[in-house]
DNA sequence: AGAGTAAGTTTACGATATAAGCTGTCAAGT
DNA sequence: ACTTGACAGCTTATATCGTAAACTTACTCT
């Protein structure tokens, strides 16, 4: 017998490469890394495992294709505004999207092929920067910086298990939260400094002020080359 | 037939943990990460795969065993010096480790696990930066950037493929080579900036030069700090 | 009507992590 | 001297993994 396609439901909407990363970053969310398997990805998306090799070459073509996808969350264009703007926004904006794919983040790192996206919000970045007379190795400089800032600094936060209700968590299970990371062994000063280091109670307000930094140096520099020509000039 | 043990060879040396590990960062550093497997590993340890967990619990016990192990190649004590020594040699020192290692270093920021090393580190170095007269907020504020900046700087380094002998390439080849990084349709701007980010030709001035943006924003804010008491003092 | 093509399927193979149970060796205790 | 128990490694078995090769549809174009 022969099935006749009904219009309305054609056969089914063909897959694309897009759909197929789509599938595997929201797998990669909800389970995790180690966990997406071609069998696995492709039943999520109604289909074998073996038809998902029409839109992707193999599975290291379909990470580095999550990292694509990923990559495309950050947008090239800052808002207006003068470098010191645009620099904090990146660096938030790289810090939020490893806060939204916390399981696919380490892909950022670890696969070893440059990216277009990122080359691009640098080059935007390196433009502003130029016109706010920024030297240009100074510029480079910073703008590395920044990437591995907000990625490193958000990764690093992950580490620390998620808590149900961190703000209502009161100092003894916040103390004995951070000691169970630690070898029972530990003295109470490494406690201290576990406490200080990874479990600061407002780390938005701590990756600011690591940002305040960078950006005050690179002022502070700027300000020495303009004392300096000044000074030659005279 | 009963073979009675000779006392010269006994049966064989047990292993032990830490031989596996090691045995696990030589194998993770020759051949890739995704190589590693509890066979390949045994075999290069010459015992069979399931002997392995007689020492560690499972693979990702031993991947944690692995980076507990690149922890370890870190000193904890800076050499004598006020924090800004310390801080550039922690750095370089995180900076050089990744260098050393660079299929096993994506793991340093992908377990999810905290590592008592690198706080000792953080402590020793909190301990001298307060006796530099550093307020606790700023300090540990640097001292995560530097972590992240010393491990991520380092990572994004090894994106770039490995040249065989890049001083002696001379100015097209070198060209070719980051053009070939990108889709074709790149712009010749694009292929400028991706000179420029990824491909300078000194990567460890350009190092420095971030790693001063750093120290020096520390120092403006001290300044700063310092400046204002004094203001008030009046 | 027939050929071509794109999407998905079936089957299959070698490699993987690891559970369960087994063997042989050593050291301590009787 | 003989037993016992713990330890280190081995064997076997299972489910899952990535992917090669060949096949089946169903749609498109002539």
């Amino acid at each position: 017998m022969l099935v006749t396609v009904d219009s309305r439901e054609r056969v089914r909407a063909p897959l694309s490469r897009q759909q197929v990363l789509a599938g595997a970053v929201r797998y990669v969310d909800e389970h995790r890394l180690d966990a997406l398997s071609m069998h696995k990805l492709g039943a999520t998306l109604g289909v074998k495992a073996m038809s998902l090799y029409r839109h992707v070459a193999s599975k290291d073509d379909l990470l580095d294709g999550i990292v694509e996808r990923l990559w495309s969350e950050i947008p090239i264009d800052p808002p207006d505004g003068d470098w010191r703007q645009g620099i904090r926004h990146l660096a938030g904006a790289l810090r939020d999207l490893v806060h939204r794919h916390p399981h696919a983040a380490p892909l950022l790192n670890s696969r070893q092929t440059i990216q277009e996206r990122p080359l691009r919000i640098c080059d935007a970045l390196l433009r502003i920067m130029r016109d706010g007379g920024v030297p240009e190795q100074c510029a480079v400089a910073l703008l590395r910086t920044i990437f591995v800032y907000g990625i490193g600094y958000a990764l690093a936060e992950l580490s620390i298990p998620a808590q149900p209700n961190r703000d209502a968590e009161d100092e003894v299970t916040r103390i004995r939260r951070v000691t169970n990371l630690l070898t029972p062994q530990a003295s109470d000063n490494l406690v201290r400094t576990a406490l200080l280091v990874c479990d600061s109670c407002d780390m938005t307000a701590q990756f600011d002020i690591g940002l305040d930094l960078m950006i005050r140096g690179l002022d502070a520099y700027l300000d020495s080359v303009s004392v300096d020509a000044a000074a030659t000039q005279n």
